[in-house]
DNA sequence: CGGGTCATTGACCATGATCAAGAGCTGTGG
DNA sequence: CCACAGCTCTTGATCATGGTCAATGACCCG
């Protein structure tokens, strides 16, 4: 759960290229270390819920986890997926309007959040690339509002596959190719909750996909993509759109 | 389609208390003004296709505008509604991520790109309400997404019409209220696609609706809200979390 | 009056939800 | 070492919601 000491400093961050200070000076980071400290959370656990307080804003360092609303009855949207270098909460709220949950086992980078505002209107770079980072977010929000509106089950499970496939080929410094092998992150209640279906629906759909030649499984989370093509050409997007992606 | 021409300055500009200019000083409106420009559109026309190249951003001035995505086979989904004074378009990307439409007549407030992006680097406050802006708008594409996952089709109908009410009763200057009257600016095709619904569903719960005393109609497109809580009931929302928003 | 657009309604069907049983895996304790 | 509990996942049977196809209605404007 905890990272290795050399880890602690800006210096040696894995995500000192993506996150909100990718762009900061070191003099601006020597400002950010002094508001910043760590947190670490088990797979499963809460790291907050709708409407709490909250006295930090964050970077994701290592881990998964998810943002989601749940309703009376117990229906549940997750509404984004956070991964190392994403960034949590917003200055200039005081409470939180999702649940944020931990997939994985997780460690985020957490700053005060009054000096940290206080940082943005001094430096500009920061808010810059939060701008930035908000806008690409919004991008991906809008985007998965297709998925979640107007693809069937089938073309949910291979397009969450494929999103997942090409994150995780991108974390490895790969590009998606044929015969690849991930993991899947989620349980099939999180891809559930993620694509808008039942587990029973994920289930029997990457089942399907099994069937179908598309996928290979390995265990109940690895994945093997034989044709990175058949498995887009299942997500039912303009091919050119996919690969450009 | 032309607006009055005093309302073609920046000082009797019906946006100017919500837009993104709203925070700039006298004489960065005048910065403003020299890269500006109207245009207006008919109903149903394009403003902007997907993939197009961009030479200015601009702000929705009057009229409603549609942010929306197609797939090959004529499946839509929209993934916005565009208001007056929020946002089109963005700075340091060229080509549109999705397409934009025309709902209602629009007249739109346009501004060169590459001056305004070298405006946004020179006065922050730009930057800073965009940021608002963009923040907002990623919450509130967020909140749409339980809505299309999880919702059902009289819930998805009830929470556009509870939004669309709202959001009227703001522009007049009222609180929501039994009793309310407004008028939908979208056709049930519109809804459907909005809704991930079809235009018949759309059309079906309406009916349902209102034989089920929730709403009345007046004509196709003129709705009363007899009891505001009764509508607010059927979106299977949370009424605390409904009222507060 | 006729043509066009937008909306409503009906009949039928397919997709995915619900309910239920059981398989596979892991960790724990006798 | 095995038995069992507690998971997640799979699969089957049935049902309901919303989609599809089709006919008709309401209204507007030439």
């Amino acid at each position: 759960m905890d990272m290795p000491l050399d880890a602690k400093t800006c210096w040696n961050c894995p995500i000192k290229h993506q996150a909100v200070c990718s762009r900061c000076e070191p003099d601006e980071l020597t400002q950010l270390e002094d508001i910043k400290y760590y947190r670490s959370y088990e797979a499963g656990q809460p790291v907050i819920w709708a409407g709490d307080h909250m006295e930090f804003v964050a970077s994701v360092v290592t881990g998964i986890a998810s943002l989601s609303q749940t309703m009376e009855d117990g229906r549940t949207q997750m509404v984004g997926l956070l991964l190392p270098a994403d960034f949590i909460g917003r200055p200039g709220r005081d409470s939180a309007p999702f649940d944020v949950v931990a997939v994985s086992d997780l460690t985020i980078c957490c700053f005060r959040k009054r000096p940290f505002e206080g940082l943005m209107t001094t430096t500009p770079r920061i808010a810059a690339r939060l701008l930035e980072m908000t806008l690409d977010e919004l991008d991906s929000a809008r985007e998965w509002m297709l998925v979640l509106g107007r693809k069937t089950a089938r073309e949910k499970i291979a397009s969450l596959l494929a999103i997942i496939a090409r994150r995780d080929a991108a974390l490895k410094q790969l590009s998606a190719r044929d015969g690849m092998v991930f993991e899947l992150p989620l349980t099939r209640e999180s891809m559930a909750d993620y694509l808008g279906l039942t587990l029973e629906t994920v289930s029997r759909q990457i089942s399907a996909l099994r069937k179908g030649g598309i996928i290979e499984l390995d265990g109940k989370r690895r994945v093997v993509v034989p044709s990175l093509d058949a498995l887009l050409a299942e997500t039912g997007d303009d091919f050119d759109e996919s690969v450009r992606a």
